[in-house]
DNA sequence: CGCTGAGTTGAAAAGATTCAAATTCAGTGG
DNA sequence: CCACTGAATTTGAATCTTTTCAACTCAGCG
């Protein structure tokens, strides 16, 4: 793929790493086990865009936006982090990415060079943290062309059922979301402006899709409906 | 980050590292040097979305798209291959992207199990496929912002940008490039129509930072003025 | 009880898509 | 070698979507 050759001023990858599942990484969750915590509040940084790759984090609760900045005052979310979920990876010295708390965020820490050395005595490590990778990168392309090539319904739709499946695979109800983050940040994350997110919520619920009580609590009505929006590539649901 | 461990029906990453850098990838190298060659013809594919996993591939001449097919006959493309660049790679068993032939291309082909007996007789190389695998990621993460926030003249003008580094990296006139794809490729990849497209050329045309004498041949007259299109909203934090 | 930040909503404007037509190009067969 | 055919490309015009700018509501908090 000519991008990553070509990118010159190529954007350094955090790389993003799921929680290990039941039968992977018990290498890393041994390692993180015994790591330290770290709390951080609201609005407060796990790491800053540029910053040395000195830790990485698993986040045992709240959640961060994962983001860069453009040069105009506008960021990329790139992610989010949630409750279980690794950040701060990658093959880098520094992060291009920050992290920022969207809530009150407690972190167990990793320092790298004790990653490194857990991956030096078990050359296994390494393959699943390249299968972790590679899972993470196939959802970032995922990511790509639900946001590149769909109307905003569409992008808040998949969006939605993002958040609906984590909830599923996490024992939590797949029909109520909670969102810890503003309608900016969601923005960010799927290439809209925050005005768009909240019309499509709004468009969502006068559809009888979704209920939203309070804003950052949205109930899924119609899973199904929301389903066909991101699945069905261009057949209107209406 | 929550998406990918959301992803029910995630798509299979094949995940495309870059052709080896001066220092890097030498066992690869060495594999791929007596790794058989295969010639394909415009429009056949090196593998198909889907496809069992049983070879990486190196391009040895001509261009290639990676791309992934949308319910009702869109398509994304992910990216192109071209020459010196490895396709196919991932943790996956299958393919979830199809690779298709741009122009007359020729490819070595390596084994899987070959591969895996690579890496394992040479743990380091996991450290590289693991390095090369976080690039692609970066890569993926810098075009996503480059084309969900930004408008069709940054798009394109943020691929031809690519296409000159590329140039320049291995040694080739950076003012000069050849597109091997059609304008409903770059639309693809960009998420733009095609019209679109061939509309943003022409307007770069008419002011005049690129000239355009066939269709597939880009010059470009002012590379101080595509740059500050992509760089106008991306400051890079390095 | 007024502030402040988040969220919602409206209206005008900008940008991209769609549909359609014209033009160029490449390859084929005469 | 040239005309023909189909594909790729360009361009135009109408339409649709999203953004932008602005006003307004609401909840939390000093």
């Amino acid at each position: 793929m000519f991008s990553q050759s070509l990118a010159p001023n190529t954007t350094q990858p955090a790389v993003y790493l799921r929680a290990p599942g039941a039968d992977r990484g018990e290498e890393l969750d041994h390692g993180l086990a015994r790591a330290s915590l770290r709390k951080i509040a609201v609005g407060e940084h796990a790491f800053l865009e540029g910053a040395p790759r000195s830790y990485i984090f698993k986040v045992e609760s709240g959640a961060l936006a994962l983001y860069r900045s453009l040069g105009d005052g506008r960021r990329q979310v790139l992610g989010f982090g949630f409750d279980g979920d690794l950040i701060g990876l990658g093959a880098r010295k520094c992060h291009l990415v920050g992290a920022q708390a969207l809530k009150p965020t407690t972190l167990r820490c990793l320092p790298v060079p004790q990653l490194k050395q857990m991956i030096n005595a078990n050359p296994g490590l390494a393959a699943r943290l390249y299968e972790a990778i590679s899972e993470e990168l196939a959802d970032a392309q995922d990511r790509f062309f639900n946001v590149s090539q769909r109307r905003a319904i569409e992008r808040v739709a998949f969006f939605l059922q993002k958040l609906s499946h984590r909830n599923e695979a996490r024992g939590a109800d797949p029909r109520v979301i909670l969102l810890p983050m503003s309608r900016a940040d969601i923005g960010d994350y799927l290439g809209l402006t925050l005005e768009t997110v909240s019309r499509t919520l709004s468009e969502l619920r006068a559809k009888g899709y979704i209920c939203l009580k309070e804003s950052r609590v949205v109930q899924l009505r119609n899973l199904n409906a929301l389903n066909e929006l991101v699945d069905s590539a261009s057949d209107d649901v209406e």
